[in-house]
DNA sequence: CGTATAGTTGATTAGTATCAACGCTAGTGG
DNA sequence: CCACTAGCGTTGATACTAATCAACTATACG
């Protein structure tokens, strides 16, 4: 499947998208995030340069290296980042979900490649006019200054995990986190839905298929999780997952 | 020895702190990374409220967890930032040199220790102050978000080094990083000067002390560096280190 | 000069990767 | 409707990278 053409040309309501077809009719502009503190006359404003779209599972949204033109905000759905190697190998560097955004470029590049896990609505912004827009609205500088922060944050504490866990507490974090994100979008902490194949865990975690594969397993004869079906994970004893995830469990 | 009192009351010129003497008698605030950008008067108003001191090597500047009162930015030296598991496994998310910055923090506390690998000189701002400068010059906050922006940035380039790359690749993209970094600061991209422990090293690549001493032996046995001494690294074959850093490299 | 610390090197182990086979599920087409 | 196939996930056997344990060397320090 092809990316998004990054060089499509406007971003008017009657603008001819054929293959992902963008457009204005979505009057959920307060669901995005970083419009979730602005003033109705900013909202508003935003509006007028946003496009949004729907977009199958598995759809590449946008390559590494690709010039950097628009912000993404997801409005429902999940992306997952990813870096390569030039031999294929990968890491995932984040999974995001609903309220998130992603496109943040250096040099007019990406340096990450997106994709959607599931089909998705996504809203986007052109880096252009966003810039516009941040000297009128400090709020809106403001806003995407601490989502970049909170990121920044769990980049470090993903640093921790893929230096220093074991596979074992890579898994109960990488669990403990899709809970806890879970439970921020109003859903229960228990059970946790995957909606990310057992491939995109590994790249996530540092680890294999087969050890991610093992490591369910293992999680699982323990009674500390319950595998109804690949993509459902049951948090049994999230205690002792929380112990495997700070590292203060017993060998 | 400990690490500097969060608590500190005052920042006034004649404020007495005999363990770690803050001062403002420092007229090299341009040099700060974040007035790069600012106008003169900007730069007038920064100085207000800045602290500037020096510490000596391994110095703990703060502590994961302790109140994030302040921002620091480095004037000269160099800084270790850490993340440790409750059983003393250690990550380090990165070396800091001139210019950089750092003490953000979550919900009122530091998420990692800042330690100085070298006697260095610190500027510091309370982010109190600091926040109520941003409305004033939007040029400010538009230095720290690009900063973050870069800082995330790296961060994710690291998580693929962690989880995907081998002891050899880590190392040589480490010496490439240094070199870089040297450059920027108007050095030699060769000999590169390593202020930092082979521990460090270690916990800043996710491997052990070991290996990163065998890793270095290797590249010299490979003529691929030099080591004339512990702390210094002639980068011999800098191509190949580069196709190591890239995973282009033959096995 | 003796001691402590950091770094290097060697021997062995352990954890995870790799290679391989198999089962399950979903989609496809006869 | 059901056999066929493809892709994903699981499990097993083995290999290999890096960790661990241990000894030794070099350097800094009192």
């Amino acid at each position: 499947m092809p990316p998004l053409d990054a060089d499509e040309k406007t971003e008017r309501p009657d603008a001819h998208e054929p293959a992902v077809p963008f457009c204005r009719n979505c009057d959920a502009v307060r669901e995005l995030a970083f419009c979730s503190d602005l003033s109705h006359d900013e909202v508003k404003r935003l509006a007028t340069v946003r496009c949004h779209t729907h977009l199958p599972a598995n759809f590449p949204v946008f390559r590494e290296g690709d010039p950097a033109d628009h912000l993404y905000s997801i409005s429902t759905g999940a992306v997952k980042l990813y870096k390569l190697l030039s031999d294929g190998r990968r890491q995932i560097i984040g999974f995001l979900f609903s309220g998130d955004m992603f496109g943040l470029g250096v040099d007019g590049g990406y340096c990450y490649t997106a994709e959607t896990l599931v089909p998705s609505h996504l809203c986007r912004f052109t880096h252009r006019r966003l810039d516009t827009m941040l000297g009128e609205f400090p709020r809106l500088e403001r806003k995407m200054y601490s989502m970049t922060v909170k990121d920044l944050v769990s980049a470090q504490e993903q640093m921790l995990l893929l230096g220093r866990k074991t596979a074992k507490e890579k898994v109960a974090t990488f669990l403990l986190q899709l809970s806890r994100r879970a439970m921020q979008q109003g859903h229960p902490a228990s059970p946790v839905s995957l909606p990310m194949s057992r491939a995109d865990i590994a790249d996530y975690l540092g680890l294999t298929i087969e050890t991610v594969s093992r490591t369910f397993t293992q999680l699982r004869r323990e009674d500390i999780i319950g595998l109804p079906d690949a993509g459902h994970v049951v948090l049994i004893d999230a205690e002792g997952l929380r112990e495997l995830a700070e590292g203060t469990a017993a060998p």
